[in-house]
DNA sequence: CCAAAAGTGTTTCCGATACACCCATGA
DNA sequence: TCATGGGTGTATCGGAAACACTTTTGG
């Protein structure tokens, strides 16, 4: 059943570049292509715009939940790539997005059709397909620009956190350093964070405090004209 | 000369939302329609893909010159827009891109084929085409994001400028009053900007200093970690 | 001489930064 | 009892914001 055309059209993909933090270490999922080009090689999660995808968005979703499994993630456009030549099998545009998940979920996830994918630590990333490498540099940037003025660190963490773990985080996505005080001052100020009554479990020291980020108060406030910035 | 393809593939276009300030106005270059869909109503300059544009952002290039003369402009991506139904030939994903320009270097362009173009002050935008009046609004958030972080007001300002002309661009594109003093201690103290021996003319007051802003001391002091902020 | 915009400093305030010790817990 | 991270307050500094008058020029 072929489909034609007036004149040539390039292929439509959409890529998703899904950042996790685990273990004090920013992650990124790619999957090992299992055929050419680049077989052998690591790449995101994505495929083809389907007619039937009412938005762009809503392809990317599909595509990593059917190669991952995950559902209801935080997830934004990136950017749109359509070098000649980024695909050797012909002209394609791959709009990009980058996606939020908090990995303690996703170890509950299971059965996706995905046994090649894997999470690397983001300092250990193998050879990419493509030209992802330049997509994940700019997922990075972004990533690192975004997170200092939107809220959207909470997406990486459980739902119940620590302030040590949300510093660490930051420092993290943000490669420096942050002041414990100071840092504890400015996000409790911002009235954004339940402290709970339950404390952290399971570790060999003093126990902290569990918080949870309240989103609803967010979208009150930031009706009101607050500004998140860390 | 048809072109067939296995699955069916989405038209690929780019947009170009063109930005001028003159006469303490925003403004914005549209293109009256003038064939269906959408005949009559107005629409940003652009067109497809073509296999022959090495990137998009060239196609973007192509099209803003073919329809108004404007070469070397300058250009970043916006977003990519792909709904169902955005356009009602068929599935059409857009990549739009933002461009801003001296109009009075466009004042000196001539003889495009796009006689039916015309600017509109932001605040006077007539009924636009497609989801372009979605595109516009983006375009502006982008704009007053992107502008207190990037110098990149000067894009819309004639080369040689005063601190008033510059000041009241801010004050446009930020929907906010600026203070005179304060916004050239701050503008002035980043040495950005080179005084001219030069002085305004043709004005029914005292003239004022004409300054042209230093594009190589900025990459400079960008590359020594300086950070524009207004 | 008048209208219109150019040009110019100081004070106040608040948020950013720097900084070090005691506490609680499990091993 | 010790190792590990949790938790806390203050002083200083620098940039942001508020604020008004004199000067220059052409009409």
């Amino acid at each position: 059943m072929p489909y034609t055309y007036e004149y040539p059209r390039p292929a439509v993909t959409v890529d998703c570049i899904l950042f996790g933090f685990d273990d004090g270490e920013l992650k990124v999922l790619l999957i090992q292509r299992a055929s050419d080009p680049f077989k052998g090689l690591w790449a995101f999660p994505g495929g083809f715009l389907d007619m039937e995808d009412p938005t762009i968005e809503f392809a990317a979703k599909r595509e990593l939940e059917e190669e991952t499994g995950l559902k209801e993630v935080f997830m934004e456009q990136l950017y749109t790539f359509g070098d000649v030549g980024r695909d050797p099998r012909g002209r394609t545009v791959s709009v990009a997005y980058y996606a939020l998940v908090k990995l303690s979920d996703y170890l509950l996830q299971a059965g996706s059709d995905a046994d090649q994918a894997h999470w690397f630590n983001i300092s250990q990333v193998p050879a990419l397909a493509f030209d992802h490498a330049k997509i994940l540099q700019m997922a990075l940037e972004r990533l690192k620009g975004k997170v200092r003025y939107q809220p959207i660190g909470f997406e990486l963490l459980p739902q119940k956190f620590t302030l040590s773990e949300l510093q660490h985080l930051y420092e993290t996505v943000l490669e420096k350093p942050l002041d414990k005080r100071n840092f504890r001052k400015k996000i409790l100020k911002m009235n954004l964070l339940k402290p709970l009554e339950e404390m952290q479990a399971g570790v060999a020291h003093r126990a902290a405090r569990l918080y949870q980020f309240d989103k609803q108060r967010y979208e009150e406030l930031k009706s009101r004209g607050f500004n998140f910035e860390i």
